[in-house]
DNA sequence: CGGGTAATCCCCTGTTCTGGGGATTAATTG
DNA sequence: CAATTAATCCCCAGAACAGGGGATTACCCG
């Protein structure tokens, strides 16, 4: 509460930066560090200077927002990254945070408060846009693609995914090697697959594990 | 906007539950189908009745508000399901997610309306509440296991994944079918493992894959 | 009650892995 | 520059796997 959050702004539309500038300097609870209108510059107030949130543009003139992002995770881990952006379509959204974007607002959205989502940001919080975030969730829980394996099967996949052959699963489970290896039949014949790590794979990405 | 959004609550807080009926009873905007107090009568509600949103609680005195969303979410995957809850912590909020959730707001979250997340929520997005959204964040890019596999080796990784016979990703790749076994040895030495589909297994718990 | 499916068991054959051993040639890095 | 590591290549033997066949028992659902 005391100590002001520290800030970089990069953002190349000069009205957008301009109501930034008026935003963090007229509050008290913030302190603007820079104001970058092209990625170039940035790149070096980053490599320069420390602040506690890096507001970005993705669609910068001469450069990509993400290398921005990427440069500041690298040398300023501790700084919390907002990204504000038009871009609200997945590839965008994913790329950002993986990058290793904290906050995602989108430009047209009237239900989030800049300096607000600021402050959660830095109290650990992840202000998102609930365009954004649905995103996310996609992500999260994609969708079941309905291929059941049975409990028994199940049990097998995960002995395998443990790097267990088939007679130890088969001695662990006390039952028959030609059991196991007939489970493993099934899941391949289920999942479309022919090996075993081929099987993980399949199963992780339908949960299954 | 014509048509109003069809809701149904379930809150075991009787003054919450209050809060939330005047809520949508006094906004045409909004239409209460019902309003629940507890998980038993909620259960049957959704059994019998549809609605465009499920506004739920997780914390119900005689049941689990996740079941809820479980139940919602098989019977009718078009209704949009919100969570409002005091539980921030990521089991809750994956949990919740996972069976089926899009939205998620915290209780004592101030910087969220209820009203204009439900109304967000009917347009496809999610709205969540910053400390939530954290945890989502967390899960899609956890941090990098510090044991690093060369570009040759993640590469020969992803077609085990895939199920390539060691032949066949040398002939992939243009290379000796000894240099692909070498690089599969390097991995197992690497991960402390011994086979492919536990090397699958482990790339992909630690999102080297 | 009959059909479907899960779960269990067995055989066979050719292919692929696993896990030892080694070697050479770039790069990188202290 | 010396040391290390990555990336490439090679050999071998025994173990495990892939994929085909078929079989029995038991349970659930209509």
């Amino acid at each position: 509460m005391n100590t002001p959050i520290s800030i970089i702004v990069v953002e190349d539309d000069p009205i957008v930066l301009h109501r930034f500038m008026t935003m963090f300097t007229s509050n008290p609870r913030f302190t603007l560090v820079a104001a970058c209108s092209n990625a170039t510059t940035a790149h070096s107030v980053i490599n320069a200077s420390h602040a506690d949130v890096l507001l970005t543009d993705l669609g910068l003139p001469d450069g990509n927002g993400l290398d921005l992002i990427r440069q500041c995770t690298e040398q300023h881990p501790d700084t919390h990254i907002m990204v504000i952006s038009v871009f609200g379509d997945e590839k965008h959204v994913i790329t950002a945070i993986e990058a290793g974007a904290t906050g995602y607002i989108l430009k047209d959205d009237e239900s989030m408060e800049v300096e607000q989502a600021i402050v959660q940001l830095c109290a650990g919080g992840s202000p998102i846009s609930p365009a954004v975030a649905s995103h996310l969730l996609k992500r999260l829980r994609p969708e079941a693609d309905e291929i059941k394996l049975t409990k028994a099967e199940l049990e097998i996949l995960r002995f395998i995914a443990k790097g267990y052959t088939a007679q130890e699963a088969a001695d662990l489970k006390h039952i028959s090697y030609h059991t196991v290896t007939s489970h493993i039949k099934s899941i391949y014949r289920k999942l479309h697959i022919s090996t075993r790590a081929e099987a993980v794979h399949e199963a992780v990405k339908r949960h299954l594990l």
